[in-house]
DNA sequence: CTCTGTGCTGTGAGCGCTCACAGTACTTGC
DNA sequence: GCAAGTACTGTGAGCGCTCACAGCACAGAG
């Protein structure tokens, strides 16, 4: 590899000078190559190699006005942001599918009023040409926020006030729990508990629903507890309460795998076994769920897929084209706490 | 807050003229205000203020040579990636700490070949000031191919080959490792077996020879079982070879949270009491830990503090100063299974 | 009163690219 | 034979910023 003279980097210039064409001509070859000759188009390629050229993204992206960056907006509050299994997924995979586009991702946390305003500030700046939002509350102000900056926004996840209109892609949430709740019923449970996830959070609002929709008004008040997050704790004394209350019940369906297994601690402590005594399904089907013991029934969410749909979205709304939401089906997990 | 006519976005030349300035004096305000005189400085930032400008940021990089951005590879074979609960703790740190430097972070996952090139290129094309490199394998080949291109990295955890003399930031594994098994022979326990990481990594390494540091001869070989990785599956099948080969053991002390969930599941199954029977130990403090039945002592490294100063390391070399390595302290922490 | 500093300020050049336009050469159709 | 394409190419301008330089006013020292 030649370094050019100076060991400065080679700009285009270089390039051009080397493959003895002009600026215009190098340009056309690397974006596309269209109206290029193929010996002009083989002598950039051979410039290309011999000098480990690469395109400045900066004076491009002052030219084209354009960043070929997204930036990946998680916002929640703190607690929850290194527990949520999805993020772990999520993240990953959506910088997959957006380098497959030449992408990049740029990830920020808004976790506080000072965050919130941080990443305000960077996308109202021009810094990206689009951002993928993943906030598992309801209300949330940055969505208002950014939706009024007029760069374009996909959401992770059905905003509960969907009046803003901006396109989302998620999990069907509410067939999903009905999937689960159906199998507990058909495996010919009677006293169906639920642990439902918190109320101001799409999936905590759908899995309900879910639950509600297969028990009809078999579902009745005291065997729904609405569970302070979705995270282990939370489990515990959601569990804790629910065996307070009704001690014939032969079957849980939790709004996540942590509350699940925080639910199987209990269920144990309590000497009922599962799934004999009572049966218990999760929800998620995140890495909880397979080294829980016994291994649990749960909803597998398409995350990678969700990942892959978000980003197509988020690149034809950028591209100018008009896109509709997406909700994408679930799967039933069936393990042995069922 | 009033749009510059035309609606498209203002630029310094649009704040000066409403200033009464020239464009320098509103890019000397604008990046630190020295040789700007009180007033003028007053009337760039009431332009700011009223027009929502933000500066542009390829232009300043175009113009800078420097991006203010830095990229997370994220160096491991794709199975790995997820189940990491290391990961999840460490790229939120690291983008809280360079948010408060006006970094921004991009995030890059190079677990095939054709990933490492995009990788390289990107590094090599400039686009960022230096490298935060997870990797958790030795002999990764990006490592010496990053160094090569001259740009900034530090590496998150010690490099087996450490000829390169790239700089890093890690807990101390072995003194962690000691820990854990100083606490287990403190505790009464005989017959300590130890399921061991992974050789090709130096957490797999370093954890190893702590165990090795306290119990010396007493080390025996057939209580040392080397696990495939670090995950669930591979503690299920290490702790059942180790039931195989020695029926006397009375502690495990397991490389990680999920090796040592994975020990307790086969025990749970064997009959063997946790930890009246046999102690079990982990590492990491993740949240497998904490969800454990019963929950798991474990080893906590200070993850955080690892990335804030993965961060402040990274820093430092951009200014051009010159580091060293650092070495973090681990903390043991007793739960139930010990 | 001149000289040398010490703020503060404006200006030109240039960072490396793309895009529109204006060529040039070579076809093809009549 | 010439007109009207078609394919490729070079050039100028400009994206929005920073940086070095030069200019200016005003101070205090000689």
């Amino acid at each position: 590899m030649t370094r050019a003279i100076g060991d400065r980097r080679p700009t285009i210039e270089d390039i051009a000078r080397m493959a003895g064409v002009s600026r215009g001509t190098v340009s056309r070859a690397l974006n596309g190559g269209r109206h290029v000759s193929a010996s002009s188009l083989a002598a950039v390629q051979q410039a290309v190699r011999d000098t480990g050229y690469t395109v400045n993204a900066a004076a491009r992206s002052l030219a084209t006005r354009r960043s070929n960056t997204v930036v990946f907006v998680l916002s929640e509050p703190g607690e929850r942001l290194f527990s949520d299994p999805n993020f772990s997924v999520l993240l990953p995979a959506c910088t997959h599918a957006l380098a497959e586009h030449d992408f990049s991702l740029i990830l920020m946390i808004s976790a506080t009023e000072a965050e919130r305003d941080r990443v305000l500030r960077y996308v109202r700046g021009g810094h990206v040409d689009g951002v993928l939002l993943v906030s598992t509350h309801g209300g949330d102000p940055i969505l208002p926020a950014i939706d009024q900056t007029g760069v374009p926004v996909v959401s992770c996840g059905r905003a509960l006030d969907e009046s803003l209109g901006i396109p989302y892609v998620s999990a069907n949430d509410r067939e999903g729990a009905r999937q689960m709740v159906r199998h507990l019923v058909e495996s010919g449970h009677r006293t169906i508990a639920t642990i439902a996830g918190p109320q101001d959070t799409p999936g905590g609002v759908d899995r309900l629903l879910g639950y509600r929709d297969i028990l009809g008004r078999r579902a009745r008040k005291r065997l729904i507890v609405e569970a302070a997050d979705f995270g282990y704790d939370a489990g515990v004394a959601a569990m804790a309460e629910l065996l307070n209350r009704s001690s014939d019940i032969d079957a849980i369906f939790a709004a996540s795998d942590s509350l699940a297994a925080g639910a199987l601690t209990v269920l144990r402590r309590a000497g009922r076994a599962v799934p004999h005594d009572v049966a218990v399904g999760g929800f998620d089907d995140s890495s909880v769920a397979a080294t829980a013991d016994p291994p649990l029934t749960t909803v597998r969410q398409p995350l990678a897929q969700v990942a892959r749909e978000m980003v197509e979205v988020l690149l034809a709304v950028i591209r100018g084209e008009t896109v509709s939401s997406r909700v994408l089906p679930t799967r039933l997990v069936v393990r042995s706490s069922t």
